[in-house]
DNA sequence: CACTGATGCGCG
DNA sequence: AAAGCGCGCATCAGTG
């Protein structure tokens, strides 16, 4: 049964209820007006009685008041999200009605929202919700593919929920682990404007190696300038160049660097900004990039590095359950592919498995052979290794092959689910893949050279975009079992961090063992909701600790 | 002053 | 050892 939720112009919320009549067609079969303030009990009570599936705009618009009046909903529907996805889709041809031209649902989900407060904006719902739910749902019903498109918009669907409820609850961050850690790594906190002290250090020796005194190091161009006049021949002043020069200015000039990195993204600033009531509250973006992963915005928490990773702390009596999904895009293009063969080298550890396969000699050439056959690599040691790939498994390689020769010919890929890329012309083109540096595809039209980027982008979109559908599934059943197990107080676990094939879970400590076992259940179902019982395996690598710095 | 693009680096 | 996908963010340098 769907809820439908909009609001009205005088600011109370509009209630339909929508059933199946006897021919199994959608129908409105009530409609009731209930204040605002209101709302969250009403919301508890229908979730309670009929476990409905709420239809809303977009969830940041409706999800954070309900929390904050102590209200979670086990499902919904978010129509932008859904809206999105089918746009594209292949599986869902007629869609939108209207055609084609941008409306108003292709929008960007809504902001986080302004802090609680008297004059909180309540925005306006986008236009016609109703509508535009019964036209989704002709969509998805008239698929050639419902089921899986059924999954991948519940499970879209779920994600957003979990987006907003983990934003919700927040990240614990202990301020003062870092501050100890930053203190630890650059000095004591310095006055405003001024470099911490083991900064200034690195950076005295590096003016004095190169014999200039007034050097800005953190200008690129100045700083090759100084490098070439002392001798140092780079053309560019990134770490892995810099590293292949033998010189006095090299060691002190990469430790500044470093330094200036961890200061600049992580520092104190960042923590003054971030980091409240010892919580991270960053805004997920689900659906926020073209496969289907998500985004995040505010505080580079796609980006978390391992350097500041100990300021996690769970709270006292609690724990962190840190998860993460064990080399996820090749076990995916093993079930997309049903290559046997890979599928026996993914019985245990992948890559030595396929080193036990005779493709290669070491792990470490297994990841890189790996990857280059995923990414498109065509150079280097990676691009020497994927033929080795691919004579021993033929057919997981022609999945990501037939994927690359359709994005070159400007066609459209889809996911497992049904998630289709965008199409050239769609404007990520040009900004979009390898349209960054020039690499050396020398002696190509730029066509050609813009057609084998686009290869590349459609290649790994059918691997990235399936894995995150994986993710999703992964996270709405664990989410189910937590839930089922321990409710939604205060008190249960619930997840705090959600990055691309990683969750983090802050748990009572009595209670993470239980934790660990559902985190590697939900993986087994997330396969079987996939792949069905498919050969491929989903292991899950799980650490109970205190701080995340420590799993892994 | 605000903006845009390039650079560089962090994460998966 | 340094090309091969997807991101966000800070900073610099050039432009309007």
């Amino acid at each position: 049964m769907f809820f439908l939720l909009r609001r009205l112009p005088d600011g109370d919320v509009e209630l339909t209820r929508y059933e199946r009549s006897g021919s199994g067609r959608l129908e409105a079969t009530g409609v009731e007006s209930i204040a605002a303030t209101d709302l969250p009990a009403r919301v508890a009570g229908l979730e309670h009685e009929v476990s409905p599936r709420w239809v809303w705009d977009d969830t940041p618009r409706w999800y954070p008041r309900l929390l904050d009046a102590g209200v979670t909903v086990a499902r919904c529907f978010d129509l932008r999200l859904v809206h999105a996805i089918l746009r594209r889709s292949t599986a869902a041809p007629r869609f939108p009605p209207g055609g084609a031209a941008a409306g108003p649902w292709d929008v960007a989900q809504a902001g986080p929202g302004e802090a609680d407060g008297l004059f909180e904006v309540v925005p306006d719902s986008l236009p016609d919700p109703a509508g535009e739910f019964l036209a989704q749902r002709e969509a998805i019903e008239s698929s050639s593919t419902r089921g899986r498109l059924e999954l991948l918009v519940a499970a879209e669907s779920t994600g957003a929920l979990i987006a907003v409820e983990m934003r919700h609850r927040g990240i614990p961050w202990s301020p003062k682990a870092h501050d100890e850690l930053l203190t630890a790594a650059l000095g004591p906190r310095p006055g405003p404007g001024e470099r911490p002290a083991r900064m200034r250090a690195a950076l005295a020796d590096v003016r004095q190696a190169l014999d200039a005194p007034d050097l800005n190091p953190d200008s690129p161009a100045e700083l090759i300038k100084a490098l070439n006049r002392a001798g140092v021949l780079v053309q560019s002043t990134r770490q892995w160049e810099l590293q292949r020069h033998d010189h006095p200015s090299i060691a002190p000039l990469l430790a500044y660097k470093k330094m200036q990195r961890l200061l600049v993204a992580n520092g104190w600033t960042w923590l003054d900004a971030w980091v409240h009531g010892g919580r991270f509250r960053p805004d997920y973006v689900p659906g926020g990039v073209v496969t289907g992963r998500w985004a995040t915005s505010g505080g580079g928490a796609l980006q978390l590095p391992r350097a500041v990773r100990g300021a996690v702390v769970a709270d006292p009596g609690w724990t962190l359950v840190v998860a993460d999904a064990s080399q996820l895009e090749p076990r995916i293009l093993t079930g997309l592919s049903g290559d046997r063969a890979m599928a026996r080298a993914g019985s245990g550890d992948l890559y030595e498995g396929i080193v036990a396969s005779g493709a290669v000699a070491t792990r470490a050439e297994a990841k890189v052979a790996m990857l280059g056959a995923m990414y498109g690599a065509t150079q280097g040691e990676s691009g020497r290794l994927v033929p080795r790939l691919a004579r021993r498994f033929p057919d997981a390689m022609a999945l990501v092959e037939t994927a690359a020769r359709t994005g070159e010919a400007g066609g459209v890929v889809d996911t497992l689910l049904g998630r289709s890329s965008p199409r050239p012309s769609d404007d990520l083109g040009t900004g979009g893949a390898g349209a960054g540096a020039l690499p050396p595809e020398m002696g190509l039209r730029p066509a050609d050279r813009d057609a084998r980027a686009w290869g590349r982008f459609t290649r790994n979109f059918v691997v990235q975009g399936t894995a995150a559908e994986w993710a999703l599934c992964w996270l709405g059943a664990l989410r189910r079992r937590l839930h089922a197990r321990w409710g939604t107080d205060a008190g249960a676990p619930h997840f705090v961090f959600f990055l691309h094939d990683e969750v983090v879970v802050h748990a009572p400590s009595a209670v993470a063992d239980e934790v660990v076992a559902l985190v590697a259940e939900s993986a087994v179902e997330a396969g079987r909701l996939l792949f069905g019982d498919a050969p491929v395996a989903f292991p899950v690598t799980v650490a109970v600790v205190d701080d995340y710095s420590r799993a892994k």
